[in-house]
DNA sequence: GCATTCCTGAGCATTACTGTCAACTATTAA
DNA sequence: TTAATAGTTGACAGTAATGCTCAGGAATGC
């Protein structure tokens, strides 16, 4: 029951994103350096976020990436769902809950319910949410690192 | 973000055993029947199920598996665990919330706080929830063959 | 003792994941 | 126009996990 790798990196690089962004387009190689990811993987990401509609990229010199939408308008569950990572925890149903078994899962029941809650879940914490728990965060461990100094 | 056949078996074999248990023990190739699951794939996952103490086994001729609490006592979560299928959905996180993460994530709270609500939803429903549940189920199916001949 | 059932560990094919590489296209500054 | 920057695309390969089989062994009831 694990979050791929994929679907982890791009929320992080979209809250990376607007860590970064001020006015200008923040480039790829720049949320590479920071979040440690590969960079030509970081592309394949990008591209997926890109025809989601959730970010916006500016080509030639001094361009990058900037999101589509405010970052309060940008949940979580949109980023996964445009790296193409699902959330229904079971592969014999579709998103309407609809089950493709032949004869009746005696356990339907539970994970529709449990793909129900995740998505609800992740779709009520916004790219801002998260940006301003990192800022919290990193005050957090600045002040830290002060007073052990 | 898929949970592993593994753990759905799992599920699925508790609750048939709930479904078929009467007095005596059942059988795992009964329940390989009715779920149509390999037989030697179901006994890797009761010895797992027997090891996490919520089956107990009877050898011999007439023997089989029996639940070791009642069925209302034993949650979704727990066999999960048995099988040992983790409700973590980050891998650099541990069970108390730790991150492995060299430098912070910067979405730790998320994927934190979606591993709690996982495990709370999945520790809310029991085998008995289940059973019942699957009973209504056929018993609805029943009746709607009933109408159409 | 013999059939029935659980028990155990080794092994293996397939798939998915993660990432690299190489070539290409678009945009802009000079 | 040309060079530089940056995104775009598709092929592919190594690794790890998954899902499952097989071959035997051990306990029990009749």
């Amino acid at each position: 029951m694990r979050l791929s790798t994929k679907a982890q990196y791009a929320v992080r690089a979209m809250v990376r994103l607007n860590l970064e962004q001020k006015d200008s387009p923040v480039s790829i190689r720049e949320i590479s350096t920071h979040e440690n990811i590969s960079l030509t993987y970081l592309e394949q990401l990008f591209a997926k976020l890109r025809r989601g509609k959730l970010v916006r990229s500016v080509r030639g010199p001094g361009g990058g990436y900037i999101l589509a939408r405010p970052a309060a308008d940008i949940k979580v569950d949109q980023i996964i769902d445009s790296v193409e990572e699902t959330l229904i925890p079971v592969s014999c149903m579709d998103e309407f809950g609809n089950c493709a078994c032949s004869d009746q899962c005696v356990t339907h029941t539970v994970w529709q319910e449990l793909g129900e809650r995740i998505r609800g879940f992740l779709s009520s914490v916004s790219i801002e949410d998260l940006t301003n728990d990192a800022r919290a965060r990193i005050h957090r461990q600045r002040e830290e690192q002060r007073k052990t100094e």
